[in-house]
DNA sequence: AACTAACATTGGTCAGACAAATAGGCAATA
DNA sequence: TATTGCCTATTTGTCTGACCAATGTTAGTT
């Protein structure tokens, strides 16, 4: 008969592997404090019962995701990592930044996700912005309204002035899931804006959307939120549109690459 | 003068990191395709004029992030990976997971994102669920009748229908921001639900959703929405009252551990 | 007391070797 | 013919042992 030999659960994976999940499930899961030291690496080899080559390439994978730390000399070695807010977002916008180079994501889908988004901080963010983030959501406006300003250095300020948007509604977990879509926009929207970009336009929605969250009027706020992201949604569809011829001819050597390369996996 | 020496710019990081940074820049501008092969180890220690040790350390790196993956043999070799959905997913999930058990995110600024989040999904969702999704929802609220099931099945099957939920909005970017919100709870549910979840009442408010998904009726869908969030949040509440002598207890522990650990950093 | 130099500890890198997986070719066998 | 076993080349996985580089400690010197 068929089943009666279990196929499945052959360890296949190689040391390293198993030992860095080992060590991150004991961080997760609060056996590991934040700060701690882990054993030096020469301890950690012996206890595993490797070397200490297979060691360091677990600690590697452990670093590349920012949960140790480490540092030579005496008072040195390993630490478990407290990974920062701002450590986090870049993660999570360069996650978010690959997805999109990727084509995994429709930019009109991306704008969709950010004005639902950022709707619900609008309506967050009358009842709980500060004078501080008031006046930082200004800072930006001017900044937008420098006609010197390089496109690089506006869509920039543009990114920072929703990000302060977000933050007026003062839930870190929101903030956490609006990054990722924000900040993925940045790189798409500098490709595209340098020709289309009606910057009067969007600093005047900013604006709108300042002196609202000022007098704490979610209607206005979110008005003009939505006339933001509807302009931007046109500038999409222009340009695209528009890229059509021009985009096929850049799309060729990566096709001529794709077909050069080896597929043998 | 003070000007001639330029002082930064010194290359403090190691050989690694820097190797795996120019990388994953190549995948990222897209100077590798998916799919692509890597030049073998070998190759690449000579070019970068680095031992094969650091190379693979770099290496692990990208593995880390799921950027790339190995295959040993003739034909294998390190290959540019596509990260799949549902790997991304589970990267943010642990994220997300790592930044509440550290204690970033208290539960009901959680509780509060999903709600803003999930009531968007609603609307985009009445308008685009498909009749699978709705079975799909059906399946979810059939298993969670079963009186038999454990906690630990009963809080999963809550976190598929709530992940369904979002996917009926139809939108990846949605999706992605959503997935580490809703998987984020799923420990910290589980913790607590043991004790306090009345099941009748979280599978009427998803009935409730499913038939108003099943109508188009955005209305009821975001009422019943509402209603299971409340339901949560004065749970999530009565749990932290009633654990706080428990909780003391059971940290007591961690603290020692805390103070034992070498914090030398 | 303050500075200096040697020392010990620990991560970072290197070199070379062998082990393990895997594709392809080749021959023996039913 | 089709299957099986085996050999070989290639590439990643792991090991060993060594030395380099950074850094806190400590003893010694001024």
């Amino acid at each position: 008969m068929s089943g009666a030999i279990d196929y499945r659960g052959l360890v296949t994976e190689g040391l390293a592997k198993q030992i860095s999940e080992k060590i991150r499930a004991a961080i997760l899961e609060g056996r590991l404090q934040v700060h701690e030291r882990l054993p030096t690496e020469e301890e950690l080899a012996t206890r595993f019962e490797v070397s200490r080559a297979t060691i360091r390439e677990a600690l590697k994978r452990l670093a590349a995701q920012n949960l140790i730390r480490s540092r030579r000399g005496p008072a040195g070695g390993n630490f478990v990592n407290r990974p920062s807010r701002e450590e986090l977002r870049a993660t999570l916008a360069s996650t978010a930044t690959l997805l999109v180079s990727l084509g995994e994501f429709d930019l009109l889908q991306i704008a969709e996700a950010r004005e639902e988004i950022e709707l619900a901080c609008c309506r967050l963010a009358v009842e709980r912005r500060t004078d501080a983030q008031l006046e930082a959501l200004e800072r930006e406006i001017d900044a937008q309204r420098d006609a010197t300003l390089a496109d690089t250095g506006f869509c920039a300020s543009d990114v920072r002035f929703h990000r302060v948007l977000v933050e007026c509604a003062a839930n870190p977990a929101l903030e956490f899931a609006a990054a990722g879509v924000i900040e993925a926009l940045q790189p798409a929207v500098n490709m595209i804006v340098f020709r289309f970009r009606d910057r009067r336009q969007v600093v005047g929605q900013h604006e709108r959307i300042r002196r609202a969250l000022e007098n704490r009027d979610a209607e206005a706020a979110c008005a003009a939120l939505r006339a933001y992201m509807q302009a931007l949604r046109t500038q999409y569809r222009e340009a695209q549109t528009s890229r059509g011829a021009g985009a096929a001819r850049q799309s060729a050597p990566r096709a001529a690459a794709k077909s050069r390369a080896h597929r043998r996996a």
